[in-house]
DNA sequence: AGGTGGAATTGACGGACGTCGATACAACCA
DNA sequence: TGGTTGTATCGACGTCCGTCAATTCCACCT
Protein backbone atom coordinates (compact mmCIF):
# COMPACT_ATOMS: atom_id res chain seq x y z
CA UNK A 1 0.00 0.00 0.00
CA UNK A 2 3.36 2.38 0.57
CA UNK A 3 4.70 1.58 -2.91
CA UNK A 4 2.15 3.32 -5.35
CA UNK A 5 3.43 6.71 -5.95
CA UNK A 6 5.46 7.69 -9.05
CA UNK A 7 8.55 8.08 -9.45
CA UNK A 8 9.34 11.27 -11.04
CA UNK A 9 11.21 14.18 -11.82
CA UNK A 10 14.72 12.38 -11.23
CA UNK A 11 14.29 11.80 -7.68
CA UNK A 12 17.91 11.21 -6.41
CA UNK A 13 20.50 10.20 -9.53
CA UNK A 14 18.98 7.85 -12.39
CA UNK A 15 17.72 10.04 -14.94
CA UNK A 16 20.51 12.70 -14.64
CA UNK A 17 18.44 16.23 -14.56
CA UNK A 18 18.06 17.01 -10.83
CA UNK A 19 14.53 19.11 -10.60
CA UNK A 20 13.54 20.31 -14.36
CA UNK A 21 14.51 23.70 -14.93
CA UNK A 22 10.78 24.91 -15.52
CA UNK A 23 11.96 28.37 -15.79
CA UNK A 24 15.25 28.86 -17.32
CA UNK A 25 15.35 26.00 -19.81
CA UNK A 26 12.35 24.66 -22.28
CA UNK A 27 10.97 21.70 -20.37
CA UNK A 28 11.17 18.18 -22.50
CA UNK A 29 8.03 16.42 -23.54
CA UNK A 30 8.89 13.69 -21.15
CA UNK A 31 9.27 16.18 -17.87
CA UNK A 32 6.22 17.90 -19.17
CA UNK A 33 4.69 14.96 -18.69
CA UNK A 34 5.81 14.06 -15.41
CA UNK A 35 4.93 17.34 -13.70
CA UNK A 36 2.29 17.77 -15.42
CA UNK A 37 0.40 14.69 -13.57
CA UNK A 38 1.89 15.76 -10.21
CA UNK A 39 0.15 19.44 -10.84
CA UNK A 40 -3.06 18.03 -12.20
CA UNK A 41 -3.29 15.81 -8.55
CA UNK A 42 -3.10 19.48 -7.40
CA UNK A 43 -5.57 20.77 -9.65
CA UNK A 44 -8.38 20.30 -7.37
CA UNK A 45 -9.85 21.85 -4.59
CA UNK A 46 -10.90 18.65 -2.58
CA UNK A 47 -7.50 17.45 -3.27
CA UNK A 48 -5.70 20.28 -2.37
CA UNK A 49 -7.73 20.97 1.15
CA UNK A 50 -7.08 17.11 1.97
CA UNK A 51 -3.38 17.58 1.19
CA UNK A 52 -3.86 20.68 3.28
CA UNK A 53 -5.04 19.14 6.35
CA UNK A 54 -2.59 16.44 5.90
CA UNK A 55 0.42 18.53 6.00
CA UNK A 56 -0.58 20.84 9.06
CA UNK A 57 -1.60 18.37 10.99
CA UNK A 58 1.23 18.64 14.19
CA UNK A 59 1.85 14.93 14.23
CA UNK A 60 2.32 14.27 10.85
CA UNK A 61 -0.29 12.40 10.11
CA UNK A 62 -3.95 12.12 10.02
CA UNK A 63 -6.65 9.11 10.10
CA UNK A 64 -9.00 9.69 7.41
CA UNK A 65 -11.67 9.26 9.52
CA UNK A 66 -10.97 12.65 10.44
CA UNK A 67 -10.38 13.97 6.82
CA UNK A 68 -13.98 12.37 5.42
CA UNK A 69 -16.10 14.32 7.86
CA UNK A 70 -14.84 17.57 6.76
CA UNK A 71 -16.18 17.29 3.13
CA UNK A 72 -19.63 17.01 2.09
CA UNK A 73 -18.90 14.27 -0.30
CA UNK A 74 -19.21 10.22 0.30
CA UNK A 75 -16.41 7.73 1.48
CA UNK A 76 -15.36 6.65 -1.94
CA UNK A 77 -14.99 9.87 -3.39
CA UNK A 78 -12.71 10.89 -0.57
CA UNK A 79 -10.62 7.72 -1.03
CA UNK A 80 -10.74 8.24 -4.47
CA UNK A 81 -8.92 11.26 -4.20
CA UNK A 82 -6.22 10.51 -1.62
CA UNK A 83 -5.71 7.40 -3.82
CA UNK A 84 -4.57 10.01 -6.66
CA UNK A 85 -2.15 12.32 -4.46
CA UNK A 86 -0.61 9.00 -3.15
CA UNK A 87 -0.07 8.25 -6.85
CA UNK A 88 1.49 11.61 -7.68
CA UNK A 89 4.00 10.83 -4.31
CA UNK A 90 2.55 13.60 -2.71
CA UNK A 91 1.33 11.59 0.32
CA UNK A 92 1.74 7.71 1.60
CA UNK A 93 -0.41 5.90 3.88
CA UNK A 94 -0.41 3.08 6.50
CA UNK A 95 -3.07 1.05 7.99
CA UNK A 96 -2.88 0.57 11.43
CA UNK A 97 -5.15 -1.80 12.76
CA UNK A 98 -8.96 -0.74 11.56
CA UNK A 99 -7.89 2.77 10.88
CA UNK A 100 -5.51 4.29 8.13
CA UNK A 101 -3.54 6.89 8.70
CA UNK A 102 -2.17 9.52 6.00
CA UNK A 103 1.14 11.64 5.99
CA UNK A 104 2.63 13.70 3.69
CA UNK A 105 5.91 13.48 1.71
CA UNK A 106 7.71 16.64 2.07
CA UNK A 107 10.50 15.38 -1.07
CA UNK A 108 7.83 15.92 -3.61
CA UNK A 109 6.07 19.67 -2.38
CA UNK A 110 10.13 20.27 -1.74
CA UNK A 111 10.39 19.42 -5.80
CA UNK A 112 8.08 20.99 -7.16
CA UNK A 113 8.68 24.89 -4.77
CA UNK A 114 12.32 24.58 -6.19
CA UNK A 115 10.76 24.16 -9.71
CA UNK A 116 8.68 27.21 -9.56
CA UNK A 117 11.53 29.14 -7.88
CA UNK A 118 13.22 31.74 -9.87
CA UNK A 119 16.68 31.85 -9.68
CA UNK A 120 17.78 34.80 -7.76
CA UNK A 121 19.84 37.22 -9.52
CA UNK A 122 18.29 36.37 -13.24
CA UNK A 123 18.63 38.57 -16.47
CA UNK A 124 14.91 39.62 -15.93
CA UNK A 125 14.60 43.40 -15.60
CA UNK A 126 10.35 43.03 -15.17
CA UNK A 127 9.43 42.04 -18.41
CA UNK A 128 6.09 43.35 -18.29
CA UNK A 129 7.39 46.63 -18.30
CA UNK A 130 9.29 45.93 -21.30
CA UNK A 131 6.80 45.31 -23.27
CA UNK A 132 5.21 48.46 -22.61
CA UNK A 133 2.74 48.13 -20.01
CA UNK A 134 3.00 51.75 -19.40
CA UNK A 135 1.39 52.82 -21.62
CA UNK B 1 -6.08 41.90 -24.02
CA UNK B 2 -4.11 42.30 -20.92
CA UNK B 3 -6.60 42.07 -18.80
CA UNK B 4 -8.10 38.88 -18.25
CA UNK B 5 -5.60 37.18 -15.57
CA UNK B 6 -7.58 36.77 -12.70
CA UNK B 7 -6.80 38.15 -9.25
CA UNK B 8 -6.03 34.95 -6.43
CA UNK B 9 -4.50 34.20 -3.16
CA UNK B 10 -4.82 37.77 -2.03
CA UNK B 11 -2.16 39.54 -4.31
CA UNK B 12 -1.56 42.42 -2.10
CA UNK B 13 -3.35 43.21 0.85
CA UNK B 14 -7.29 43.09 0.27
CA UNK B 15 -7.60 39.62 1.63
CA UNK B 16 -6.03 39.95 4.10
CA UNK B 17 -4.23 36.32 3.74
CA UNK B 18 -0.90 36.83 1.82
CA UNK B 19 -0.10 33.53 0.40
CA UNK B 20 -2.79 30.82 1.88
CA UNK B 21 -0.58 28.70 3.93
CA UNK B 22 -1.13 25.50 2.40
CA UNK B 23 1.23 23.28 4.61
CA UNK B 24 1.00 25.16 7.71
CA UNK B 25 -3.21 25.61 8.11
CA UNK B 26 -6.09 23.72 6.64
CA UNK B 27 -7.07 25.78 3.01
CA UNK B 28 -10.52 27.19 3.21
CA UNK B 29 -12.91 26.59 0.14
CA UNK B 30 -12.63 29.90 -1.32
CA UNK B 31 -8.43 29.98 -0.83
CA UNK B 32 -8.27 25.98 -2.22
CA UNK B 33 -10.92 27.17 -5.02
CA UNK B 34 -8.84 29.52 -6.17
CA UNK B 35 -5.06 28.03 -5.61
CA UNK B 36 -6.91 25.09 -7.91
CA UNK B 37 -7.16 26.84 -11.11
CA UNK B 38 -3.84 27.92 -11.23
CA UNK B 39 -2.44 24.44 -10.11
CA UNK B 40 -5.28 23.35 -12.98
CA UNK B 41 -3.69 25.32 -15.47
CA UNK B 42 0.11 24.25 -14.74
CA UNK B 43 -1.44 20.08 -15.15
CA UNK B 44 -1.33 19.80 -19.09
CA UNK B 45 2.18 18.70 -20.84
CA UNK B 46 1.32 20.93 -23.20
CA UNK B 47 1.00 24.51 -21.05
CA UNK B 48 4.06 23.36 -19.03
CA UNK B 49 6.29 23.38 -21.84
CA UNK B 50 4.54 26.34 -23.09
CA UNK B 51 5.24 28.39 -19.94
CA UNK B 52 8.25 26.82 -20.06
CA UNK B 53 9.61 28.63 -23.22
CA UNK B 54 8.10 31.68 -22.01
CA UNK B 55 9.77 32.03 -18.84
CA UNK B 56 13.50 30.61 -19.92
CA UNK B 57 13.33 33.53 -22.92
CA UNK B 58 16.26 35.69 -22.80
CA UNK B 59 14.25 38.76 -24.00
CA UNK B 60 11.64 37.98 -21.64
CA UNK B 61 8.80 37.51 -24.45
CA UNK B 62 7.86 34.82 -27.05
CA UNK B 63 5.87 35.40 -29.90
CA UNK B 64 3.24 33.30 -30.66
CA UNK B 65 4.90 32.26 -34.29
CA UNK B 66 7.61 30.97 -32.30
CA UNK B 67 5.74 29.00 -30.05
CA UNK B 68 3.30 26.80 -32.77
CA UNK B 69 5.94 25.44 -34.80
CA UNK B 70 7.17 24.21 -31.52
CA UNK B 71 4.19 21.38 -31.04
CA UNK B 72 2.59 18.80 -33.17
CA UNK B 73 -1.20 20.78 -32.93
CA UNK B 74 -3.30 23.34 -34.65
CA UNK B 75 -3.08 26.66 -34.13
CA UNK B 76 -5.88 27.09 -32.55
CA UNK B 77 -5.19 24.26 -29.61
CA UNK B 78 -1.84 26.63 -28.93
CA UNK B 79 -4.52 29.63 -28.88
CA UNK B 80 -6.05 27.76 -25.93
CA UNK B 81 -3.73 26.81 -24.07
CA UNK B 82 -2.30 30.46 -23.75
CA UNK B 83 -5.72 31.77 -22.93
CA UNK B 84 -5.77 29.21 -20.31
CA UNK B 85 -2.38 30.09 -19.01
CA UNK B 86 -3.19 33.51 -18.85
CA UNK B 87 -6.48 33.30 -17.40
CA UNK B 88 -4.42 31.54 -14.40
CA UNK B 89 -2.75 35.03 -13.99
CA UNK B 90 0.78 33.17 -15.20
CA UNK B 91 1.35 34.70 -18.31
CA UNK B 92 0.27 37.98 -20.00
CA UNK B 93 0.25 39.04 -23.94
CA UNK B 94 0.53 42.22 -25.73
CA UNK B 95 0.08 42.54 -29.83
CA UNK B 96 2.59 44.71 -31.73
CA UNK B 97 1.73 44.78 -35.21
CA UNK B 98 0.91 41.64 -36.82
CA UNK B 99 2.35 39.64 -34.00
CA UNK B 100 1.50 38.95 -30.34
CA UNK B 101 3.81 38.78 -27.59
CA UNK B 102 3.55 36.59 -24.51
CA UNK B 103 5.66 36.94 -21.30
CA UNK B 104 5.88 35.40 -18.16
CA UNK B 105 4.04 37.04 -14.66
CA UNK B 106 6.60 36.74 -12.35
CA UNK B 107 4.43 37.06 -9.19
CA UNK B 108 2.00 34.38 -9.72
CA UNK B 109 4.68 31.83 -10.32
CA UNK B 110 6.75 33.48 -7.10
CA UNK B 111 3.27 32.99 -5.14
CA UNK B 112 3.21 29.30 -5.77
CA UNK B 113 6.53 28.63 -5.04
CA UNK B 114 5.89 30.71 -1.28
CA UNK B 115 2.86 28.42 -1.17
CA UNK B 116 5.07 25.11 -1.89
CA UNK B 117 7.82 26.31 0.56
CA UNK B 118 7.72 24.53 3.34
CA UNK B 119 8.33 26.70 6.49
CA UNK B 120 12.23 26.52 7.73
CA UNK B 121 12.70 24.82 10.87
CA UNK B 122 9.31 23.19 11.29
CA UNK B 123 8.64 20.84 13.91
CA UNK B 124 8.42 17.79 11.30
CA UNK B 125 10.19 15.48 13.08
CA UNK B 126 10.43 13.18 9.57
CA UNK B 127 6.92 12.24 10.12
CA UNK B 128 7.46 9.24 7.71
CA UNK B 129 9.42 7.31 10.36
CA UNK B 130 7.78 7.97 12.62
CA UNK B 131 4.89 6.22 11.22
CA UNK B 132 6.43 3.22 11.28
CA UNK B 133 8.40 2.67 7.95
CA UNK B 134 11.78 1.58 9.82
CA UNK B 135 9.36 -1.70 10.53
C1' DA C 1 -17.62 -18.44 13.29
C1' DG C 2 -20.38 -14.60 12.85
C1' DG C 3 -21.10 -9.69 13.25
C1' DT C 4 -19.63 -4.84 13.15
C1' DG C 5 -17.41 -0.72 11.44
C1' DG C 6 -13.71 1.68 8.65
C1' DA C 7 -11.66 2.06 4.11
C1' DA C 8 -10.84 0.66 -0.81
C1' DT C 9 -12.66 -0.96 -5.26
C1' DT C 10 -16.11 -1.34 -8.96
C1' DG C 11 -19.38 0.30 -12.35
C1' DA C 12 -22.13 3.94 -14.06
C1' DC C 13 -23.36 8.66 -15.16
C1' DG C 14 -22.93 13.71 -16.23
C1' DG C 15 -19.97 17.43 -16.96
C1' DA C 16 -15.46 19.31 -17.97
C1' DC C 17 -11.38 19.22 -20.93
C1' DG C 18 -8.24 18.81 -25.14
C1' DT C 19 -8.45 18.70 -29.85
C1' DC C 20 -9.78 19.85 -34.48
C1' DG C 21 -11.75 22.32 -38.84
C1' DA C 22 -14.00 26.32 -40.15
C1' DT C 23 -14.45 30.93 -39.51
C1' DA C 24 -13.73 35.70 -37.89
C1' DC C 25 -10.67 39.39 -36.74
C1' DA C 26 -6.47 42.33 -37.09
C1' DA C 27 -2.53 44.29 -39.37
C1' DC C 28 0.41 44.70 -43.13
C1' DC C 29 1.28 45.19 -48.21
C1' DA C 30 0.49 45.92 -53.20
C1' DT D 1 -9.28 48.26 -52.17
C1' DG D 2 -8.30 43.70 -52.24
C1' DG D 3 -5.15 39.98 -50.93
C1' DT D 4 -2.14 37.76 -47.59
C1' DT D 5 -0.49 36.34 -43.22
C1' DG D 6 -0.79 35.81 -38.14
C1' DT D 7 -3.88 35.07 -34.24
C1' DA D 8 -8.30 34.42 -31.76
C1' DT D 9 -13.00 32.58 -31.50
C1' DC D 10 -16.69 29.23 -32.51
C1' DG D 11 -18.92 24.69 -32.75
C1' DA D 12 -18.43 19.93 -32.54
C1' DC D 13 -16.59 15.54 -31.06
C1' DG D 14 -14.30 12.02 -28.15
C1' DT D 15 -12.07 11.27 -23.89
C1' DC D 16 -11.00 12.06 -19.20
C1' DC D 17 -12.49 13.30 -14.54
C1' DG D 18 -15.36 13.91 -10.25
C1' DT D 19 -19.10 11.89 -8.09
C1' DC D 20 -22.19 8.44 -6.29
C1' DA D 21 -24.43 3.81 -4.75
C1' DA D 22 -23.27 -0.81 -4.27
C1' DT D 23 -20.03 -3.98 -3.12
C1' DT D 24 -15.76 -5.92 -1.37
C1' DC D 25 -11.92 -6.16 1.68
C1' DC D 26 -9.81 -5.89 6.19
C1' DA D 27 -9.31 -5.77 11.16
C1' DC D 28 -11.44 -6.06 15.45
C1' DC D 29 -14.73 -7.94 18.82
C1' DT D 30 -18.01 -11.28 20.73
Amino acid sequence: MSKQELAVLGQDSDSGTCCPALLTTPLDEGQAGELAKVFKALGDPVRLRLLSMIASRAGGEVCVCDLTPAFDLSQPTISHHLKLLRQAGLIDCERRGTWVYYWLLPEMVDRLAAILTRPAGEALPTPAEAAGASA
